[in-house]
DNA sequence: TTGCAGTGGTAAATGGTATTACCATCTTGT
DNA sequence: ACAAGATGGTAATACCATTTACCACTGCAA
């Protein structure tokens, strides 16, 4: 409950002097004994700044606005992890909004935004954001980082290798001897989306291949969205011998479903997955997957938000290759 | 960027009643008209309140800080998921900070406490919390909520039926007529260990057992120690039969670990979980679990923020009973 | 002795909101 | 006609840290 003048008093100095040194201003001239003086009556009185006070009057909060389609996925989990380590290590702290919650949700991001309570926004909510989010980001003109997806905003952009992912899925099917391997794909109209889907089809196209329409269908990032997808797909295209999913957890909705509709993974259907999971050893069918740094990619999502250049970067993080984990649910066709 | 005195100068009213028509001040006293002048400026110059301004004048910020112990874990995600629409409904944020990030992490939410940024804290962390928050935490006197844990600090704690779930995954074992079973819990000296501990000895006493000392082996909540305590608990006592595994995540070690001693589940071992998982069903063994009310747990630890302030209360969440799940991990035993 | 630079600070303005105390004008009752 | 109350507000201040402009004093040189 200390305030700064108290330090002052304490210390026999004004407040400036003690801000000053609390924030180590280079331009501030004192004697070694009062700057020892003032750092002791902080260490007396266990001063810390009131944050309010700080943020009001430099209009910067510390914090920073994330907003992730679902908190209970273990991929997004990871991204969050490696987002808030770098936060932390700028001295910000990660405000986590989950769209699974809707506009409850989309409100309060809204009014903070609006409040100037957050110093940038992250977003990786890959399905739709609230208008009202966006317009006041754009209004308050917040530094804005876009995970994955794109939208009409001017921002950051952040993907990960997805072309070279998707490519490396659909190669292992490919030397396994499959000919007709189908895309579970994630939401229709993300930049990752396209990215992946063209890893997928460039594949196929130097193994002489291409997809029939009904060869690909796009889905959520859920378990049951997986199923769902999965259903619908082997309905439109029921020779498909194998299938890239972009995400781990809608693998296992696919799973799942072919479980339910009798076949065998990987006798009937060969399956890898974009994403590991670290049960994925454990699943039913361990899964081969393809290792993405998420953890990296979230860091980087806050690291952009430091760097110099201030408009409309496009990076993609590749602090390690996509690399394959063969495990068993891929099986070899006899040709 | 406007400000209520820039709404009260076009609405043609003092900046005071502006700030009483936004909160709804009862006591004041204005014509339809200047009300509506007012509404309208607000909307026309798009105006949303100063929250470092506001946190300032109320030292009130609308935030909650909550420490979890890991966030990539489905269980503690499920809980943060029901603290977060919780929070959102009472018109709070929810900071999360992961104590598994360690040093950094515990120096930032100290640093947020001490400047009076957070209203409120929760925390999840079993594991050994910061001395330098709590001490924090104290001499600021936020309300605290302690999850499941229970520490040296006045504060309000919320339990979930620990002892009623543990019996009864043991309960169900005893009736597939298992006589020797061990207890995989989670860290020792936690309240809610305690209480699962009990549970599990109170339903063996009930058959007339009693375990050995071996029987118990204490863990953290991951796949990994998991995955060690088992190998040590199957070392103590090679004699089990069935295991009670307190974490559904530690479960899926033992999983992993008893595949590797070339174990099979439920043939050789059968295990019951504390905890749902969205995927349970899709394991290598399909797990038999207690599911438990996490949701309601997490929206319970906020809720109890925003009830009229009683010291020190003790809640034991019982939205709904601790519900077994049966899949395939448990074996019917001859006797 | 005046001039000037360097040393070690101080005082005051600023940021935007909430809240208390107070006040001017109009209405009503007698 | 005059006090009392109701009506519809206003003005001022506190909250606390940051930052700019300024100042008093000492020492040294010319």
């Amino acid at each position: 409950m200390a305030t700064l003048s108290d330090i002052a008093t304490s210390a026999g100095v004004s407040s400036g002097v003690v801000s000053r040194v609390i924030n180590k201003d280079p331009t501030l001239r004192v004697s070694k004994e009062t700057r020892e003086r003032v750092l002791k009556a902080i260490a007396d009185l266990d001063y810390s700044p009131n944050i309010a006070a700080k943020s009001l009057r430099s209009s910067r909060s510390d914090l920073i606005g994330i907003l992730v389609n679902d908190v209970t996925n273990p991929i997004y989990a990871e991204i969050m992890r490696g987002a808030q380590a770098c936060a932390m290590r700028h001295e910000k702290a990660l405000i986590v909004f989950d769209s699974e919650m809707g506009e409850a949700s989309a409100a309060r991001l809204a009014s903070m935004i609006g409040g100037g309570a957050l110093d940038a926004l992250i977003i990786q909510s890959a399905g739709e954001v609230s208008d009202q989010v966006l317009a006041r980001a754009a209004s308050r003109k917040i530094p804005t980082v876009l995970l994955q997806a794109e939208l009409e905003v001017d921002a950051h952009l952040v993907l990960l290798p997805d072309e070279e992912a998707a490519h490396l899925a659909t190669s292992h099917l490919l030397e396994h001897g499959h000919r007709r391997i189908g895309c579970l794909a994630t939401a229709a109209g993300l930049r990752f989306t396209e990215r992946r889907v063209d890893g997928w089809r460039s594949a196929l196209s130097d193994a002489g291949l291409s997809p029939k329409a009904g060869d690909i269908c796009y889905t959520g990032a859920g378990i049951d969205a997986g199923a769902d997808a999965l259903v619908q797909l082997t309905k439109a295209s029921n020779d498909l011998t194998a299938i890239v999913c972009f995400n781990a957890l809608s693998a296992i909705g696919a799973l799942r479903a072919l479980n339910r509709l009798g076949k065998k993974v990987p006798d009937d259907i060969s399956m890898v997955a974009i994403h590991d999971l670290p049960f994925a050893d454990m699943l039913h069918t361990p899964l081969s997957t393809i290792a993405m740094p998420l953890y990296e990619f979230g860091e980087a999502a806050v690291d952009i938000l430091f760097s110099e250049d201030q408009k409309r970067s496009e990076t993609v993080v590749k602090a390690s290759a996509p690399k394959l984990i063969e495990r068993q649910s891929v099986a070899t066709i006899n040709r």
